[in-house]
DNA sequence: GGCGGTCAGGGAAACGCTTTCTGAAATGCG
DNA sequence: CGCATTTCAGAAAGCGTTTCCCTGACCGCC
């Protein structure tokens, strides 16, 4: 009978705690600790007298007692570059679904690619001791966020990380899906192709032009300058870039898009003028993100499965913070991506349909609408 | 010198404790603590030697022992219907950012309509502690949040919830943008307007209904049970309702929607037939999501505004955290709406645009397919 | 000069939990 | 039957804060 604990009243959730659950059950906190973390060593009988005091005392275990003392959080933070863009929200759904699964908790927080906004968001985290931080943001902020967090710190990046013991890559091979795309554009007989490039201070969106340029010159197409445009991953960038292609003495007959929102801008960029997709045009995008399915018309993408990536990002998080982790040596972790078509993509104007199936689907790609 | 501390090498984050600052400023702990949090009757020349060492040791207060000893996490809840659906994820960044500005962290989960998953979620809350509740999923999971949330807890609902204390509702008046948007309509000509609702255990769907069935009738215009047609919020339910109108005997000139991604499913649904927007019919949404400028063409919307939303929701949460908040009493927030006019609205077919200058210069730019 | 009154700052309790250590009872074995 | 060993519950030491309470210095006043 050391401390005697005040009668509580002073806040408002005077939930049960601990002391509550033993003194029901007449046992020991200690008890109640170890039947509730279930550990082995608690008599059965004990551990269902606890059980029930639990239930009829309503007890939830604090959480921040138990991070207070434990020294872990259960909390995964995840960075994304904007959550507006709907890309991010099919992966936060999907990265929260896991973390909770397995027990963690999700801090989420966006940068909006704004330095100032990133670094408090990175000092939020760590004030509210996250475990570990997954930075989904495709190649951009990593800088900033090695200088935040001091070394030892589970860390989760996306293309390319440093090499740092307690950091962990996500590689997307970009090259299959893009390479597949091209394939199948050549195949139904593009020749002129553009491409509309991300904001190319983005690691992952230089990754991808330089695939698509591999891509192009495994088929034996050029890409000229012209063909290469910037946009910056956001529909209003597609639609700019899709005036300038516009502008060309020769329109492409088809154009790819680093991501599904640039594909979303071409497609209204288009719309405004007569060119018709998949008509006049072919237009392919990258993410396959839900609505891309619902574009006029339907757009073929190439998809980078946001479960992939998220499965990937939780195990690589865990596989850091837990000391016994079965893949807790595995610094790289691959995420492929591949070809869905749907109705934005067909043979170039001029040229007659009668080629027949060839439209169809090499090299294994989905067919889907 | 009471307790000795462990060389704590146990653990990855050493991070620096106030005990550190304390020896290093050669004060007490509880001087720090009260040096840190500006408290007045701290000597200032001590403070500055505090903040000093703060500084030189990289101190940053453990909010976990922080929120155990205050009973207070600074964490506010946020519980939305789905993450993936865009209207969501604008709500979201408005609150983290008000939130973050005023000093509160965020706890974002999102139900899916699943009973399963909201109880879950909210245990989730509560175990880490959260301050209050903002439960913004539009009137569905009420009954069960009440029952999981103990009285006194502060919660935020949208349109409808229990007059309890602790409980605080954002009014929508739906009726201000619908009024205007049926208006519209009828200024244009239009008598024969259909509605898709959405879910209707949906209270706001239901609220959206209503509001649509009273302007209407306001101006005269009948509402038969053929042109109010249930959908589910989705771009499939758009989808799927509008079948259902284009086989209707006499279609319609006009449809309104619930939402913008019903409106989204709309518009898609009339791709695939031979009618066009906003020539063969027109097409109004609700919610005025980012996306919808940017459908083809640009959707004419009813606007709620998320900023007004979230700073509502933000404010009455901490009027019902924070003992002596100015507006501590308020039950309601008000929150308005407005229509917000773009290109997927016209004259009905068949009537003449030669009406005057009322018959705007697009109907040139308005396409076929 | 002595005394009461302020007031800044330090000591220590408390928040709710985990985990190590301790000790009693139960068991094994010669 | 007695001693060593095992098993398992309880006691208590923290985890990093905030805050109450008390001490001691200083001030003003009689």
């Amino acid at each position: 009978m050391s401390r005697p604990r005040k009668s509580s009243s002073n806040r408002r959730r005077a939930a049960a705690s601990i002391r509550d659950v033993a003194k029901r059950a007449r046992v020991s906190i200690a008890t109640v600790s170890r039947a509730v973390n279930r550990i082995s060593t608690v008599d059965p009988e004990l551990a269902r007298r606890v059980w029930k005091a639990v239930d009829e005392v309503g007890y939830v275990p604090n959480t921040q007692a138990r991070a207070l003392v434990s020294g872990r959080s259960r909390i995964l933070g995840l960075i994304v570059s904007e959550i507006t863009n709907p890309f991010f929200p099919e992966l936060v759904q999907e990265f929260e679904n896991l973390a909770v699964a397995q027990g963690y908790e999700v801090m989420i927080g966006s940068t909006n690619y704004d330095p100032v906004r990133t670094e408090s968001l990175i000092r939020r985290m760590l004030q509210r001791g996250v475990d570990g931080v997954a930075v989904m943001t495709f190649g951009i902020e990593e800088q900033l966020v090695m200088k935040l967090v001091e070394r030892e710190f589970p860390l989760v990046f996306v293309d390319a990380g440093p090499d740092l013991p307690n950091i962990r890559v996500l590689k997307v091979n970009y090259g299959e899906g893009i390479r597949e795309a091209v394939q199948h554009l050549a195949a139904l007989g593009h020749r002129q192709i553009a491409f509309i490039t991300g904001p190319l201070r983005m690691r992952s969106a230089v990754a991808r032009r330089d695939a698509f340029r591999k891509s192009m010159g495994e088929v034996g197409l050029a890409t000229p300058a012209k063909h290469i445009l910037e946009g910056n991953h956001t529909m209003e960038g597609g639609m700019a870039a899709m005036e300038r292609v516009a502008a060309l003495a020769e329109l492409p007959t088809a154009v790819l898009c680093s991501n599904d929102m640039t594909a979303i801008g071409v497609l209204h960029g288009l719309y405004k003028t007569t060119h018709k997709v998949p008509k006049d045009i072919s237009v392919v995008g990258f993410d396959d993100i839900h609505l891309a399915q619902f574009m006029l018309p339907p757009l073929t993408t190439v998809q980078m499965s946001c479960k992939d990536l998220a499965t990937a990002a939780v195990q690589a998080l865990r596989a850091g913070i837990e000391p016994d982790h079965p893949k807790a040596t595995q610094k790289e972790w691959p995420i492929s991506t591949r070809l869905v078509v749907r109705k934005s993509t067909a043979f170039p104007r001029g040229t007659l349909p009668a080629l027949g199936k060839l439209a169809g689907s090499r090299r294994g790609a989905t067919r889907a609408d």
